[in-house]
DNA sequence: CCATATAATTCCGTTATATGAAATTTATTG
DNA sequence: CAATAAATTTCATATAACGGAATTATATGG
């Protein structure tokens, strides 16, 4: 769709032969089929996963190629721009061991939420974000609801024209029920929608607001739809709120703008 | 110390810079330590930059760049050799449920052994292995151990040879007693060091076998000293060694070479 | 608050090196 | 064991990466 003949660097059709390899399945991708995705030569995208296998970002076994090792411990050093990783560890350990459940921890990226964080509790969850370094749209989900609840209206409407379409291709909310779903979270300040599109599961997410009053991030729980029965919720919306305002209450002042919401999407689509 | 006057790729050098801006804090770096870090002028240091910027993988706040969270989720995707860590998350979430510990999922890289999952326990744990992507040199810690302990004998030399002064740098066992531990955790199958390093705290690793018979990753448990008391222990090892079999049943017979075991530690020291 | 130093960025001519066509080797498949 | 397809190497050419020098922005201190 968006080609658009800026030439690119050298570097950046490299790394986008990277983010093809990253986003091939568990199997890996040859170099015939990387070469002709990304519309360079074989030789090309040879010599560039020469260079990618040699610095251990890829590796090779036979005649495919996917992302190494060396590739996750490096990136387990990113995204820590506030330190709210660390920040949120203690937070994320008590309510696992108050609520017993598994507890996720969201920021937004862009028009995704991403799962910082999560604390598996002893019932097996499915969800939307998956497991750490996950990506959602903004929107679908009770965390990154919540963080789309109480983004800036010029922003929220930004993300919800671009996302809307994408919600709609995984079956989720159309618009009128999103906004629906949007101003009762903005009232009540949480979000317990359940949509059923996870037969017997459940959830609830808290945003948290930095020092600016930015929803940056949310925490939310996930559990068994029978553990968020009426005489519980409120219990567990309680303790949520308490710890995202603890949360937010230790975020820096400081920066903290948001930065590349284009082409989040733009390359591998 | 490595100097060797090949010249590397613009690619190779590109990402090298990336490595370096991974490995500053996590307040960033700035252009000028950059350049002069990786002994490249600043305009080149600078277009790397940009270009890393605009695919996402890096991002800057004031003119301190540090790694993106773009970076993050690309990376979550990494290591998936033989889906390792999917095949092992039922394993690692009953070893949670039935020892209401702290559970790590080990793999071997080179001279290092890498945290690929870990579940929380209700208790705080301190360990060497850190969080998830966190990287220890083989030896150090249970897991680490019982992995070191089980690689066929020329590689488990290689390592050791290695390893030990990266051991000796982190006050831990020196090469002696290391092999007495080696010694022992082979004879026995699993690992039990209460080396009292971190007081209070106490851990157990068995080895995870494939197809082929290689150690090629670990479970452990880090708990309280207090939880691995005598009459406590053998059924915890059982129960470990039982879910390490399970486990290894399941992995791929194909693949599992090693692979980059050389440029592991050369690139940052 | 302005002067000065230091870092970030932009410009530009030169040269290194990334590139694809073609050839060669290696693996896969009937 | 052919025959085919993919991976890798070679090589001449054009591109785009490079650093020095100039410019702009940002700290620093008086």
């Amino acid at each position: 769709m968006s080609d658009s003949a800026e030439p690119l660097s050298s570097l950046r059709r490299a790394l986008g032969l990277l983010r093809r390899v990253g986003a091939a399945d568990a199997g890996g991708i040859r170099l015939k089929d990387l070469a002709e995705q990304a519309g360079c030569s074989q030789p090309t995208a040879h010599r560039a996963l020469q260079d990618f296998a040699a610095e251990g970002f890829v590796e090779q076994t036979g005649k495919r190629y996917r992302l190494a090792l060396d590739f996750f411990v490096l990136a387990a050093r990113a995204g820590h721009a506030d330190g709210l990783r660390d920040l949120a560890k203690p937070v994320l350990l008590r309510l696992s061991a108050t609520l017993t459940d598994t507890i996720f921890l969201l920021v937004r990226n862009g028009y995704d939420a991403v799962c910082l964080d999560r604390i598996e509790g002893p019932f097996p969850i499915r969800s939307f974000t998956g497991d750490i370094g996950g990506k959602v749209p903004l929107g679908l989900g009770q965390g990154s609801l919540a963080i789309l609840a109480h983004l800036p209206e010029a922003e929220r409407e930004a993300v919800i024209r671009f996302n809307v379409p994408r919600l709609l291709d995984r079956g989720f909310l159309d618009e009128a029920a999103l906004r629906v779903a949007l101003q009762a979270a903005r009232a009540q300040g949480w979000v317990n929608l359940n949509t059923g599109l996870i037969p017997g599961m459940a959830g609830l997410g808290v945003p948290v607001f930095d020092a600016q009053g930015r929803a940056v991030a949310a925490l939310s729980v996930g559990t068994l739809a029978d553990r968020l029965r009426p005489e519980r919720l409120p219990g567990v919306v309680a303790i949520l709120r308490a710890e995202a305002a603890t949360l937010g209450a230790m975020l820096n002042p400081f920066d903290t703008a948001l930065r590349h919401p284009s082409r989040s999407l733009s390359s591998l689509s």
